[in-house]
DNA sequence: GCTTATTATTGGCGTATTGCCACTTAATTG
DNA sequence: CAATTAAGTGGCAATACGCCAATAATAAGC
């Protein structure tokens, strides 16, 4: 849009300042090899141009009837996915994390089934899937190292007492495949009994048949979808035992 | 009204252009004779004037470095605590919560111990601590009555897993008077035995002393205090078994 | 077809944690 | 000094977890 940081200046001068100054950045996460990915686009414009970043943007005011909207509509725009899991992780306002003076950023965390044949990336053409380590790596625009790092540690973190890890597989699945997306989500290995005792206890899966994984050998396993309404249910035990 | 140019155009940038039109709600608890309460103030302005509302306001770009600044200096402002438990809930952004449009708060939930004498409730004629089960039977401005629901689960929820029941209470505490706190802001009843073991198995209290609760009989406790760094620890075991 | 390799699933047992409840200890009250 | 109140502990059964080995069911190689 801009081919020099000084016409983007002035374009800026005379931004239309109606819209509230609030942008949505998502992070957002599948398992592609086994290994955690995040999607990153590549900045078209100044500031920051060149720099890969997260998908994100501004509220518009006429599209979008809330927060969640907006950025549904961005990880959609990016990824083509309709329903995916999206929730908020934070909101980060300071004077620091753009040049350009007080800024504020409704940071949000998509889970998405990685989709083999990725027909949604040739759609755009900026945005791609990276390894996470390597992700953090690379000097990313504005902030965006540490909401990538908040967005990392909510998932960790989460994935500790809830099924989030379901939502980066694509169903059916078996228990091996889920552990496995547990292990690399958690960031640390599980006992395998243990795992299946938690998990069908937990009750929030539902059996889909028996077959093997793509190209598997051994055994044929059961298969696995999470069960309807199952979204955010812990499945760690508080005070007071076993909630109703 | 200005005497300078620079006065007249730091006013111009702060009223008309450079403010996030974002603000900062919020629900400030407490436990009073055993139970929950909230801290509401009462609308002085249009719209919504007269109603009961969290307390909130505006970022101020020259003060606030950042969002958890803003929510301090209001809560400040209000009570005159000024080392709460202070942590953000969720940022809520829609067309309908006011009636002027589309409009985005930060939510914060703030956890303070009754000050007894309630000298700072004297500096702001327009704050008043509810009964939690009363303040939401009261007709909130806006849609307040969402914010402080949504403020309520979180406290609700993260008291199963954390010591944040600890900053409703004036240290030292006795470890019944820590239950009774956990309790309340539970909503369930543990049992006595389980509490103790885990409490204390997690390691985030020391021991200060014994003596008796203001007014109390019977056998004199141990007093207690949080350990400095123990803020946000959660004290249920994941996968994985104990961290290091 | 038969053997080997691979993966899924289950069994079993020692240990840790939890729920339950009664008992002991130490203070106040009258 | 007895009765009352509240703190703190003991003990045990039930549950959950970590560990590891046994069994089951498939593919691959010969």
């Amino acid at each position: 849009m801009f081919t020099t940081e000084k016409e983007y200046l002035k374009h800026y001068n005379v931004h239309d300042y109606d819209v509230p100054l609030v942008s949505v950045d998502i992070a957002i996460f599948t398992l592609l090899d086994g290994k955690l990915h995040i999607l990153l686009v590549e900045r078209g414009d100044f500031p920051e141009k060149g720099r890969w970043s997260l998908p994100g943007g501004f509220i518009n005011q006429q599209q979008d009837k809330d927060l969640h909207a907006t950025a549904l509509r961005k990880l959609t725009e990016k990824t083509g996915v309709k329903t995916p899991h999206l929730e908020q992780v934070a909101t980060i306002g300071n004077t620091k994390r753009d040049p350009r003076g007080w800024s504020v950023t409704a940071l949000y965390m998509g889970l998405i089934p990685y989709a083999p044949t990725a027909d949604f990336i040739e759609t755009v053409a900026d945005a791609r899937w990276w390894p996470y380590e390597i992700a953090i790596k690379q000097n990313l625009a504005f902030d965006h190292i540490e909401l990538v790092t908040q967005a990392r540690e909510r998932l960790r973190v989460k994935s500790g007492y809830t099924v989030l890890p379901v939502y980066v597989l694509n169903a059916p699945f078996t228990l091996t495949q889920l552990q496995q997306a547990f292990e690399e989500l958690l960031g640390t290995e599980i006992e395998k009994k243990s795992f299946r005792r938690r998990i069908q206890a937990a009750d929030l899966l539902e059996e889909v048949g028996e077959g093997l994984p793509e190209g598997g050998r051994g055994r044929i396993a059961a298969l696995y979808r999470p069960k309807k309404g199952s979204e955010q249910h812990a499945f760690l035990r508080a005070f007071g035992g076993v909630e109703d």
